[in-house]
DNA sequence: GAGTGGTCTAGACCACAAT
DNA sequence: TTGTGGTCTAGACCACTCC
């Protein structure tokens, strides 16, 4: 057994993930298919059962398979895409492509919390909130309007913030360690106010992403940022 | 050692792993901060190595810790926001929400690629494509208009489908098994044509999505879903 | 009861980093 | 040279499922 396959050196339970999933991506095995017991590739690759084990473990933390204790190792079933959207700081996604990002607060106040505000905050009508609301454009373009509410609980010096230095999301980051998120993408039509912000015409499609953030179990932060639909996407790839 | 710490039945791995998360959490740890090796991690738990390296391991791979071999374990830089939308079967979904999903295709053809999407599937213009356009109903009021193009060699069998019955997205699941996408999620004006299968004002904003879906290699769909932006959003959470 | 996965041990050897 | 992480072994006991 030290006979070390050498050769090259991928480990051992690498080798094993490869051939589980090769055995998948061909279609030998389908979804719902048992797969070989631990055992059973204990003795196929000659090697110890821990190892055999992290290979099984690690692809079904991957959701390649399932298994079901006293039953057997199946194939899982085939997930439907999931879209990955990395939400980034404005800031970097800009600089990553190569061009000028520039912040124009246009608004940093407190005021209290109206009734819909309120419930999303988790607190009651009229408690005093933080509120910013911050044009960001690149290449001296406006791509985004950040209309952004924050419980001043996670991040009491927020209104103290430089925001034509950092953007609500770094200083977030640091003040309020995130804990979760929901969030909604839509198009709409540009009211108004966000349109003369966004220098378009009223009523043009916008990307509207709207993300509450929570923070020590506490909500931290409600944001809606709308982009020109003409001139923003939100863009990536899986698998 | 054999004195399991028993009482509740959290295995021992669950539990280094809650503490290093804990410490994290509570920011006594803080992001680039060293973290106790496997040793001093070892003698504090009183477990064997293997048990506290898997702990180690497993909040590795969900990157909230980094390793590097000969200098120590690290607290992960704090990560942007990841926010997943999962893109399922658009029956699947409104089925979900308790409503009726009815499928109307509008055309169901083969067609000689033009140039622009014979780039998108790394094929030569003029090569035979499937197109299919496909108007979805939740309630009897249409949510999405799905026109897609599909490589013959991937789904040879695409046109003999009834896409009354299925989706395909269905069909394609079968086929071809998926290995990869690229997509963007974009906020457009509704062209003529298709403000018309949406019943809507041509203009309005739409939620449109595009996917280019890889199997075995191959190209094997390119789609672009129109939804109206005031009865669709992609929702979701994340942490 | 036989087989499965879930966990854990107490060692081991190696590659690499810091010193 | 010492300490770190990366991997692997050859056992073990347990809970669970299936027959």
């Amino acid at each position: 057994m030290d006979e070390q396959i050498a050769q090259d050196s991928t480990p051992i339970f690498q080798r094993i993930k490869d051939f589980l999933l090769g055995e998948i991506a061909s279609g030998r095995w389908k979804e719902g298919d048992l797969v070989p017991s631990e055992q059973a590739l204990v003795r196929q690759f000659g090697v110890s059962r821990m190892t055999v084990n992290r290979a099984v473990r690690e692809l079904t933390a991957e959701q390649v398979l399932t298994r079901r204790q006293g039953s057997g190792t199946y194939v899982a079933p085939q997930k439907y895409q999931a879209t990955l959207v990395e939400i980034r700081n404005i800031a970097d996604e800009v600089h990553a492509r190569g061009h000028v990002h520039a912040s124009r607060p246009r608004l940093l106040e407190q005021s209290p919390a109206g009734e819909a505000l309120a419930r999303q905050f988790d607190l009651a009508p009229g408690t005093t909130l933080f509120h910013s609301l911050i044009v960001h454009d690149e290449n001296g373009q406006p791509i985004q309007v950040e209309d952004r509410w924050v419980n001043p609980e996670c991040a009491p010096a927020y209104l103290d913030q430089d925001f034509a230095r950092i953007t609500p999301n770094e200083h977030l980051m640091e003040a309020a360690p995130l804990q979760g998120a929901t969030y909604s993408i839509e198009a709409l039509p540009a009211p108004r106010d966000v349109a003369e912000m966004l220098d378009v015409a009223p009523g043009t499609s916008c990307l509207v992403l709207k993300r509450r953030t929570t923070s020590n179990g506490r909500v931290a932060s409600v944001v809606t940022m709308w982009h020109p639909g003409h001139l923003y996407k939100f863009t990536g790839s899986v698998g």
